[in-house]
DNA sequence: ATGCATGAGGA
DNA sequence: CCTCATGCATA
């Protein structure tokens, strides 16, 4: 079925000249005249839609929001609230309490978790792996620079706020058995016919890594993101602290560019070795930590697992492949300009939770569909749930906002007067740079 | 690296 | 409807 499906979403191929206005969303776009949002519907993709096309001449009245400072972004609801920023604060509060944020409530309940198929019907065709042939070898753990967003900071104030956790600096956590000692020569995994750009591994990169392995110290298991600890059913693997996963994920991101293979092949790899398929998406976002703390813990022992195998792998003659694109016609991304965005944010700082009739009169002023307007507050909320901070704090005075292994210190108060909100756009903030000593 | 989107579950 | 995990498409 589906076969050769090559471009699912076009799939009636007319896109509609009629009334789509395919020009790009230009992220910085400071405004043109004629297009508000572009939204190409093919020839309607889910059911709902229509196609619509909203070619607004241009709305001003969204701008006013203005990008100019809001985005108080900082306060993050796993603490508990917080109270500065008063303001939105209030609303943020809210939904954070009764959102239950994985960090302080949700205790991870899930150890094996279902998780669903999902996917689209895709059967991962081949999945035999067969591979098992890892050697332990000896020790290996680089610890890199190390220095970051939540992770243990090196913040002055630190205080632990719901006396539910502990400390702990940094630990190996990684894999527990190493391997690979050399970069080099090793390995071809198999996939190295897809795309590697310009990496060929074969010969090593020989990037300088110190990688020097203090000694094994097993995380104690007593700490939990909250009090409520009360998992391991079946004892399957303790969960992980902030600080390890924040670790892991580095020193993952670290092996895995040595090794030379981009997010995208292990996405793949992982497909083709566990049967769970990953995007360049996810796995990027393992790396940034821009997932939940419940899917970064879920997450974690499969990227493991791929590192054993990929330090080891001589030749597993894994095929890969990538797996047919399924029919699916997805809607396209609908573009929406920085004035309107910037009118979102505000409703959002003001309600994070719009009712639907919120919603459909904001969509309705905002010249937007309703659902991309109720889309866009969902993805808001999620964004805020991130582990990631926003702004992470690097220099130490906007360091107040938060730190600890997954406990934020909640030091607000500080002053309370926070106009201060300078978001670092691009999240890239954590090669940062500062505080390096 | 991210923005918008889809869908499975859970009330 | 929402939350959550994920990912196509993009910038």
């Amino acid at each position: 079925m589906a076969t050769a499906a090559s471009n699912p979403y076009l799939s009636n191929n007319s896109i509609l000249s009629s009334g789509s206005i395919v020009h790009s969303e230009s992220g910085g776009v400071g405004m043109q005249p004629g297009s508000a949002t572009v939204t190409s519907g093919s020839g309607g993709y889910r059911g709902d839609t229509s196609v619509k096309m909203v070619q607004s001449d241009f709305m001003q009245g969204a701008m006013a929001a203005s990008n100019g400072g809001h985005m108080l972004s900082h306060a993050h609801q796993w603490v508990t609230s917080l109270p500065h920023a008063a303001a939105a604060a209030a609303a943020a509060a809210v939904a954070a309490a009764e959102a239950g944020s994985p960090w302080s409530s949700s205790p991870v309940g899930m150890t094996g978790s279902p998780q669903q198929q999902d996917v689209k019907n895709s059967s991962r065709d081949d999945l035999h792996t067969g591979t098992a042939l890892h050697h332990r070898l000896p020790h290996l753990a680089s610890h890199q620079t190390h220095a970051s967003a939540w992770g243990s900071a090196s913040a002055p104030h630190i205080n632990s706020i719901s006396g539910g956790q502990q400390q702990q600096q940094q630990q190996p956590l990684i894999y527990s058995q190493p391997g690979g000692f050399t970069v080099n020569g090793m390995l071809s995994p198999e996939s190295h016919s897809l795309v590697h750009p310009g990496l060929v591994r074969g010969d090593t990169p020989d990037l300088d890594h110190g990688n020097h392995h203090h000694h094994h110290h097993h995380q104690h298991p007593h700490h939990q993101q909250h009090g409520v600890n009360s998992h391991d059913p079946h004892s399957d693997d303790d969960t992980p602290t902030s600080d390890d996963l924040e670790q892991f994920a580095k020193q993952f991101k670290q092996r895995r560019i040595k090794l030379g293979f981009t997010q995208a092949d292990v996405g793949l790899a992982l497909g083709t070795l566990y049967g769970n398929v990953f995007s360049q998406t996810t796995i990027c976002r393992f790396e940034a930590l821009q997932l939940s703390f419940k899917n970064m813990c879920k997450l974690k022992p499969l990227l493991n697992k791929w590192l054993e195998e990929a330090d080891s792998s001589t030749g597993s003659p894994t095929s890969i492949d990538k797996i047919a694109a399924q029919g699916r016609k997805r809607k396209k991304r609908t573009s929406i300009e920085v004035s309107v965005k910037g009118a979102l944010e505000s409703h959002f700082l003001k309600c994070p939770k719009p009712s639907a009739q919120e919603i459909s009169s904001l969509a309705d002023n905002l010249q937007l569909e309703k659902e991309v307007v109720r889309v866009w507050f969902c993805n808001r909320r999620q964004k805020e749930k991130r582990m990631t901070p926003p702004g992470v704090a690097q220099t130490p005075e906007d360091v107040y906002s938060q730190v600890g292994n997954g406990h934020f210190l909640v030091d607000y108060l500080k002053d309370a007067s926070e106009p201060s909100d300078q978001r670092v756009t691009t999240t890239s903030s954590f090669h940062q740079v500062i505080l390096a000593h």
